[in-house]
RNA sequence: CCCCGGGUGGCGAAACUGGUAAACGCAGGGGACUUAAAAUCCCUAGCCGUGCAAGCGGCGUACGGGUUCGACUCCCGUCCCGGGGACCA
């Protein structure tokens, strides 16, 4: 009466099992513990590739599993549904990007209850519908009203041809991904985020993360917001220049005010509103212009492999003061300024810097000979003192200085806070704190995204739109064809508004939301999908708020993660979220690796992606070997961060275990169906039911450490396929010797109980096979324990080492007194025949594990 | 150039706090069942030496050193691969 496994039939049951009975929605008020587990929400591309089908199962694993420990799951899935694609597609395909989307929505949809992933469904939500997006605008219209939105000039990326701004991503090799047309610098209008003001608490929380984030996620977004401490110092202008200019002096920012005494010129980024009035005075208006398209041009010629940077430089016919010297210092334009940080201008030690030295040794200025390499920090100790003529590299490391009047002979580390009192003491500049983190520019010239909900009144200026008239509504007949500016400023009626504030006619702003934004709080959406007072609900906020476990790819390490981090706290701040929820979204965040393909002609592997044209079909997998088989594989190939290689054999190697364990409990179950309960619970050490048992909650002591506490599926599998083997072997043996019913029962139910998370639709049919119907599903069963004792009273293994070379294996009780362990191991012939009658000058004994003889 | 990871059998990997390196699986070899094949099951397997043989000895976690009774694990140096950032003063 032995059946076949045939996956298709029993998983389309359970699927449908779960659908009908909702079996993932959860409640808000369970006096359970709550548990939010959350994967990156995807892109609706068109159908589900590997990667999502790794990242959602591995989700899954954890949901179910924290499930049967207890846990009120809320694990949602959502929409990342506006972006460039959908518009791309809809110009190629004469095809509307909202009708695109959501009909990739349903696709993918259906994919995911394929690989049976439990979803609370009631909450999907898409980020391209206007009960979403209004959340956002409303967001967008408290922040404008703090000062937390406001707008800018930025020199953005442009194509010409395109007639639109690109982000740089899209910018490849200088040219446009899609037209390859060269790009442009512009200077344009843009909306920012002031995240910049939340730089040293998005910052300093990231300590508060260490161990429940990869420590290289924490290193990419330090540096990311790169924090460093230094000295604003002003060069004073000659006196005919500044009034000329307007302006005092030049102002840099220095981490070294210990080298400030090797200052030899003052560098500023070409745009500097200082450098083209200097240039304009000294008659080199038409020069410096010329510079700037060369440096441009140099710029945009700039590719991936060619990142060796040529320092250029123009002579600005000009000079300032040295602070405290007094000395000429002349005033260049330089390429390798750059513009946004500090105050677009540095100064320039060639001796002590290398880019300045570079710049020094490489760039001839008219008016001067050479820019000299003034030495002023020599190497500490008997080192040879330095000569600027004779050098061949900038010295950067800390000494002693010279040639510093007043800070003779001081350590240079001295000297930094030295220096920069001195130069506060004179009014000079004082000591701050920046940071390489940029406001985040969010306008985009695209339809496809959120609209940003703010006006252009001729009498009142810039006005946010009301919040009782949002949302602002993306129109749907909006024509597409792929040239020239921002498609809904060529909409008839979108752009004619009443302004808020004096009822006169208003232009709406043409722009849309970059979609990072609309990813920034999905994760909040979710406690609350369908309110429609506020973008969540405090209740809801407050129980389910953090996100115990967030997982996605690595590529969001920076920008996704550190949007989100900062809405989380922004939102509070504008009185949108309450306060008591804690100021980090994510408690714990796991990066799981990339799904690859050999290549054999690379010799290397490569990321699935559809422009490689190696990708793997998850639909045709499922149909040959089953959603649990790719499942299962999935989890077992390696470790979840580490990147793997697609092999088929894998898919069939998993597909033939779980072949093994339907034969295994579907012959246990047989068996148990005729025989009589109660059995021996208390089988005597060393008999195979006993084996049995200390097999069956030694797996379980392990399958719940590895998938609870270290997240390694794969190793959890192995600890379950040595179950399988011996359960197979025990029924086969104990055919004819002993058969205990309650051994064996327990030894399968655990089984499948254990496999619950991973491939939930075997387990469930092998449940009810068991003799489980009704309520009694794997699904809330409660997650089993193991009997401590039971695996205490198991004789244990001593490894015996002489000289810390393994000799001999000893098995003993495991309350062996040492002396005796020590008698054992001594007598044991192969540890004699290499102590040859010495005596051991050191016996070390491990408990439990290791005796080591040293000689 | 800077910062993070990582380098273990033919392959994917395991070894969690320094304690028996290679669990589990793939591919391979041998065998059982079968007319045959598929499927399934069993055995085998790091490398070198030695022995008719059970065995015995040595080497072995990128490379070179160190700490320790004992190192894949800790420390110093070198090489290689992957990822991120990149003129941030």
């Amino acid at each position: 009466m032995a059946t076949e496994y045939q996956p298709e039939d029993i998983e389309t049951k359970w699927q449908r099992h779960w659908e009908e009975t909702q079996a993932f929605r959860v409640p808000d008020d369970d006096p359970r513990p709550k548990y939010y587990l959350l994967e990156m929400f995807p892109y609706p591309s068109g159908k589900l590739h590997m990667g999502h089908v790794r990242n959602y199962t591995l989700g899954d694993v954890v949901g179910r599993q924290r499930r049967m420990r207890g846990f009120s799951v809320l694990h949602p899935i959502g929409w990342d549904a506006f972006g460039l694609p959908a518009e791309n597609a809809a110009i190629k395909n004469k095809r509307h990007p909202a009708d695109w989307t959501y009909s990739n929505i349903a696709f993918m949809r259906q994919q995911l209850h394929r690989i049976g992933v439990g979803y609370d469904w009631a909450r999907e939500i898409a980020t391209c519908h206007p009960g979403y997006y209004r959340w956002q605008q409303l967001m967008f219209v408290r922040l404008f009203n703090k000062g937390l939105a406001y707008r800018k000039g930025a020199r953005v990326n442009w194509c010409p041809s395109c007639q639109t701004v690109l982000a740089n991503e899209q910018v490849e090799g200088g040219q446009c991904w899609r037209c390859s047309s060269r790009v442009e610098q512009r200077d344009m209008e843009q909306w920012f985020l002031r995240i910049t003001d939340y730089a040293e608490e998005l910052l300093k929380a990231l300590d508060g993360l260490e161990g429940r984030w990869p420590d290289m996620v924490l290193t990419m977004q330090r540096n990311w917001i790169g924090r460093s401490q230094g000295t604003e110092i002003e060069f004073p202008l000659e006196e005919a220049d500044a009034a000329a200019t307007g302006a005092r002096g030049v102002s840099v920012y220095t981490t070294r005010p210990d080298t400030l005494f090797g200052v030899t010129f003052l560098a500023m980024d070409p745009s500097h509103e200082i450098a083209r009035k200097l240039a304009a005075r000294h008659g080199r208006a038409k020069e410096l212009e010329a510079f700037i398209e060369k440096c441009s041009v140099a710029e945009s010629l700039r590719t991936d492999a060619d990142r060796d940077e040529e320092k250029l430089g123009m002579f600005l016919g000009a000079y300032c003061r040295h602070p405290f010297t007094g000395e000429r210092v002349p005033l260049v334009a330089a390429n390798y300024v750059v513009a946004e940080y500090g105050f677009g201008a540095v100064m320039g030690v060639p001796a002590h810097d290398q880019r300045d030295f570079e710049f020094a040794r490489t760039v001839p200025l008219d008016g001067e000979k050479s820019i000299a390499v003034k030495v002023v920090i020599q190497p500490p100790g008997d080192a040879m003192p330095l000569r600027g003529e004779e050098m061949t590299e900038a010295y950067v490391e800390p000494g002693v200085l010279v040639g510093s009047p007043g800070f003779e002979g001081l350590a240079s580390t001295d000297a930094i806070t030295k220096i920069s009192e001195e130069v506060e003491r004179r009014g000079l500049g004082k000591r701050t704190v920046r940071y390489r983190l940029r406001d985040w520019l969010i306008s985009r010239q695209r339809y496809w995204g959120a609209p940003i909900p703010m006006l252009h009144c001729e009498r009142c200026g810039v006005v946010a739109e009301r919040e009782d008239r949002l949302p602002v509504v993306l129109p749907e007949d909006v024509e597409l064809t792929g040239e020239g500016g921002s498609p809904l400023g060529r909409h008839p009626t979108f752009s004619k508004a009443t302004c808020p504030a004096c009822g006169g006619p208003a232009r709406r702003d043409t722009d849309t939301m970059d979609t990072f934004v609309d990813s920034s709080w999905y994760y909040l959406r979710f406690a609350t999908p369908r309110l429609e007072t506020a973008p969540v609900g405090a209740k809801e906020a407050q129980r389910w708020m953090p996100v115990d476990q967030y997982i996605g790819g690595i590529e969001h390490a920076i920008l996704h993660l550190i949007y989100a981090r900062f809405f989380h706290r922004v939102m509070q701040d504008v009185e949108l979220l309450p306060r008591d929820i804690g100021r980090e979204p994510f408690a714990h965040l796991l990066n799981q690796g990339m799904v690859c393909l050999y290549c054999e002609k690379c010799q290397r592997s490569h990321a699935m992606s559809k422009s490689h044209g190696n990708t793997i079909d998850p639909e045709e997998m499922v149909k040959k070997y089953g959603a649990d088989a790719l499942r299962l594989f999935m989890m077992f190939l390696g470790p979840p961060q580490a990147q793997f290689d697609w092999k088929d054999e894998g898919l069939e190697a998993a597909w033939r275990f779980l072949g093994r364990v339907w034969r295994a409990v579907d012959g246990a179950a047989e068996r148990l169906q005729g025989a009589a309960g109660g059995g021996n619970r208390q089988a005597a050490a060393g008999t195979a039911t006993h084996k049995l048992r200390v097999r069956t909650h030694r797996t379980i002591k392990s399958v719940t450490e590895d998938i609870e506490n270290r997240l390694q599926p794969n190793t959890a599998i192995a600890r379950l396929m040595e179950l399988t083997t011996q359960l197979t072997e025990h029924l086969a043996q104990g055919a004819a010797a002993e058969f205990d019913a309650a051994a064996v029962r327990e030894a399968a139910e655990t089984l499948v109980l254990l496999l619950g998370p991973l491939t939930p639709h075997l387990a469930e049919e092998l449940w009810e096979r068991l003799g489980h119907t009704g309520a009694d599903r794997v699904l809330d069963h409660a997650w089993p324990g193991y009997d401590d004792a039971l695996l205490a009273g198991e004789r244990i293994q001593i490894a015996v080492q002489v000289n810390g070379k393994l000799r001999a294996n000893l098995e003993v009780e495991p309350d062996i007194a040492e002396e005796d362990l020590k008698a054992r191991a001594l007598a044991h012939p192969g540890v004699q025949s290499h102590v040859g009658g010495k005596t051991p000058r050191r016996i070390v004994v491990v408990p439990g594990r290791l005796l080591n003889v040293v000689l």
